[in-house]
DNA sequence: ACGCGCTGTTAGCAGTCGTTAACAGGCCGG
DNA sequence: CCGGCCTGTTAACGACTGCTAACAGCGCGT
């Protein structure tokens, strides 16, 4: 009994080649360094991946496709007023950024060292991802063309993914309720 | 007479350079080439640069350096309200992430490739240029403690460092204008 | 006119990379 | 007990990288 978490070692590896692109980037972390980071060496990765750029693949298509499902969900039923949404949205990507900080920093980072197929994929899903937003920005300011709202997606994504790069000794609820905070405020310039 | 323009070269490596750095990531552009995207081949890189490193070091403490001499004169003579200092600092970095995006771009992104005097002088630049906007965060708002000032103002930097990501095919300065009014407005949340 | 410095060239070297090949031990179903 | 699959190993290959060496034309000061 208890399978032994069939696919564990995948999971172990993704997790850590998340760790290390998003210190190093794709290009500076070594099949052999990250062998090394979860116990075995070098090919034995092989075992488990393809190849180096399906490992970044696996990455990049399972991040974009989460936050695309969570913002679809969160912005689905047009249950709520577009302000009830639009809050969703932001807590929704705040915890997110605060959860998996590795992986934000991953996707705009090494996105173009992706296989073509993929990085059109997780580009679409992206392009989704920010409609969700424009059209919830829009819903609550009519009159607010696409062009702006769009720009005032990606500040807001900007803003809420900032975790990273500030150390951020404090708790991570203080720092979600601060970016919350800021990112509602912000929306009220347009 | 008319110098023919003295380190003409040098400027257009060091452009040419900030270009493919911010477009492909550092380890993702060859010395090969950089060179052939000014014109020359390969190794004549070395008549202007000691090195690949070399290169990069320059741009990113040139960057650096920028900003926080920006950063200081607005923040100096005391001259002006907190809230104009504010104002005055946004203005200067929306203008900078404008006018030259791929220097934004490569220096998060590429700072770990730096070798280690010249990591340390930048990281030193960034942290007092962070430090002036805390202060004058603080100055604005008395009683918010070091902590959340600099959690903002990394916020505050990730907004207005987003224009890079945005396609932004709209004209610059109302990019800027709704960029502005967008950092602004999150203070409120302070 | 001469020589030198500046800027460019091509050839080649040493190191690293991703990847494949060949092989081996452990576990598990028949 | 046996045979295959799963997961790991080390050795080696070919491609590519940053960089150096050796050489050459051009322009300019004396």
């Amino acid at each position: 009994m208890t399978v032994p978490r069939v696919g564990s070692r995948r999971e172990q590896i993704l997790a850590t080649a998340a760790a290390l692109f998003a210190k190093h980037g794709f290009h500076g972390v070594s099949i052999a360094e990250l062998g090394a980071a979860v116990g075995i060496s070098g090919p034995a990765l092989y075992r488990h991946f393809p190849g180096k750029e399906a490992l970044l693949a696996e990455l990049l298509v399972d991040i974009s496709e989460r936050l695309e499902a969570g913002g679809r969900e969160r912005a689905a039923g047009s249950a709520g007023s577009p302000r009830e949404v639009l809050e969703a949205l932001v807590d929704f990507h705040v915890a997110f950024a605060l959860r998996e900080p590795e992986l934000i920093v991953v996707q705009d980072r090494d996105l173009d060292n992706l296989p073509d197929a993929d990085r059109r994929r997780v580009r679409r899903l992206q392009r989704t991802y920010v409609e969700i937003w424009v059209d919830t920005l829009q819903r609550l300011h009519p009159g607010l063309d696409a062009e702006r709202a769009r720009t005032a997606a990606h500040a807001t994504f900007g803003l809420l993914n900032s975790t990273p790069h500030s150390g951020s000794r404090a708790a991570p609820e203080e720092v979600a309720a601060l970016l919350r905070a800021m990112a509602l405020a912000s929306f009220r310039a347009l």
